[in-house]
DNA sequence: GCCCTTATGAATGTCAGACAATTAAAGGTC
DNA sequence: GACCTTTAATTGTCTGACATTCATAAGGGC
């Protein structure tokens, strides 16, 4: 039973029959927890060696698409796709966009602000005490003076992610996963030149206001500071060294 | 030179290489275009045969950091990440997290819609007359009577995908890709049960007029009472389903 | 000297067969 | 019944071979 794609051998064989399987699996053709035949079974019905399916299958493994067990019983099974692997995809990805792709800082934070703006009516209407309890005390970890310029970004990145998932929309807060976290290696870029925790500081600390008092105009002002504030920063930085490239 | 990693040698040789090579592309050590070593110089540096290397790289290719050339002075290169290629495994990853997740229609629908608001004030201020005219010439097919359920719901997201690209930034044209494609699946569910079309069509209309006169107060609204248009009516797609169960 | 054709070699793609490692289940022992 | 042993199925890894592709170099005709 070859996959005679009548059309396209462009591809690898490896490929071909990963796109096969993984069709299957988005079209719903095989479930969750399904049992894949095993790799010999595989090669004997697409005609190809048990090397090429398993590159197929490696493939798929890459995509979170299935998972491997070994032994007796074992075999590879179609994997439930969690927001755990969603998320950690998502920021792979978004975080490889950015890098690659000279994209300006502009667009970048830009988008970012734009999504995280959109999460701040529902923060606002849902907030629950913990969430802003944790927003609390990534701000008052952020006030300390001593702490290192790697904590305090990665600090201002949970902050941003608790914001996020105090929207309590878990597709959301997957959608933004890669958008706030991407951001961090432009924000190190920032941080690391700029020393202006204070202002930060004090824009972080209008917005949990804001969502204390489920304030959502407010939270939307402070974002908007935030960004314009970002913005700044990020061309002081760009001019400094246009100016050290001269 | 082997890749003794003390802790955990649970995962795979190939998972383990594969590993070490994404992160050396991620943090930047491998530039875009660099050439890998070959097959045979990675099995000698890894200290492994050419299949599991071979493994290694399928999966890497998997997620497009990588592609690959056959023939003299061919091998693996580091790839550039395109826009294309992020979008599409955003789609995917997004269509599988809400197909295996059961995911509600409220959660993905608000996520949806709340990220599409977060376009309309951009899109508002920065829409040229080629993206309205897009949106219109949507609008006008989706208004003929003859037209395939599956016709219509195509140009539904190409609609939607046409308001989120008039906002003029790629990065968040990307990261909303996710949002606007994987709802496809449940919109058709409605979409193909509860005739709807005029008032949908309606509806588009009032988006696009919004867009037309750059206001974006207008907009939101518009896709406010998008929102809650489609919500209503999954919530009678679920209503008739529960009572034909019983 | 210039262009076309033909080797050449390096690399990936594919195959076949073997063995190691793992694991659940069946079977045996007490 | 509890514990140990065997067994068989399956993935993981290795080795060696051959097929295929393709840029470059070499050669030949003019």
């Amino acid at each position: 039973m070859k996959t005679a794609s009548s059309a396209e051998p462009r591809q690898d064989l490896s490929a071909q029959i990963a796109e096969a399987v993984r069709t299957a699996i988005v079209e719903g053709r095989m479930i969750v927890d399904e049992r894949l035949p095993s790799e010999a079974e595989l090669s004997e019905q697409f005609g190809v060696s048990r090397s090429t399916v398993r590159e197929a299958l490696k493939r798929l493994a890459a995509q979170s698409l299935i998972r491997t067990q070994r032994g007796a019983f074992g075999g590879a099974f179609v994997n439930r796709l969690s927001y755990t692997d969603a998320y950690s995809q998502q920021i792979t990805t978004s975080t490889l966009l950015l890098s690659m792709n000279a994209v300006s800082f502009e667009t970048a934070c830009e988008a970012r602000y734009t999504l995280e703006r959109a999460c701040a009516p529902l923060a606002a209407r849902r907030r629950t005490d913990d969430s802003l309890a944790t927003m609390r005390a990534e701000i008052a970890r952020q006030s300390q003076p001593d702490l290192s310029d790697e904590a305090f970004c990665a600090s201002d990145v949970a902050l941003h992610r608790a914001l996020v998932d105090a929207a309590g929309n878990p597709v959301l807060s997957y959608q933004l996963a890669g958008a706030v976290e991407a951001m961090q290696p432009l924000m190190n870029m920032i941080t690391f030149t700029a020393r202006s925790r204070e202002e930060i500081v004090s824009l972080h600390t209008a917005l949990a206001d804001a969502l204390g008092r489920k304030d959502a105009t407010a939270a939307n002002t402070a974002l908007h500071r935030l960004e314009a504030y970002t913005l700044t920063l990020g061309r002081d930085v760009m001019a400094t060294r246009a100016h050290k490239r001269k």
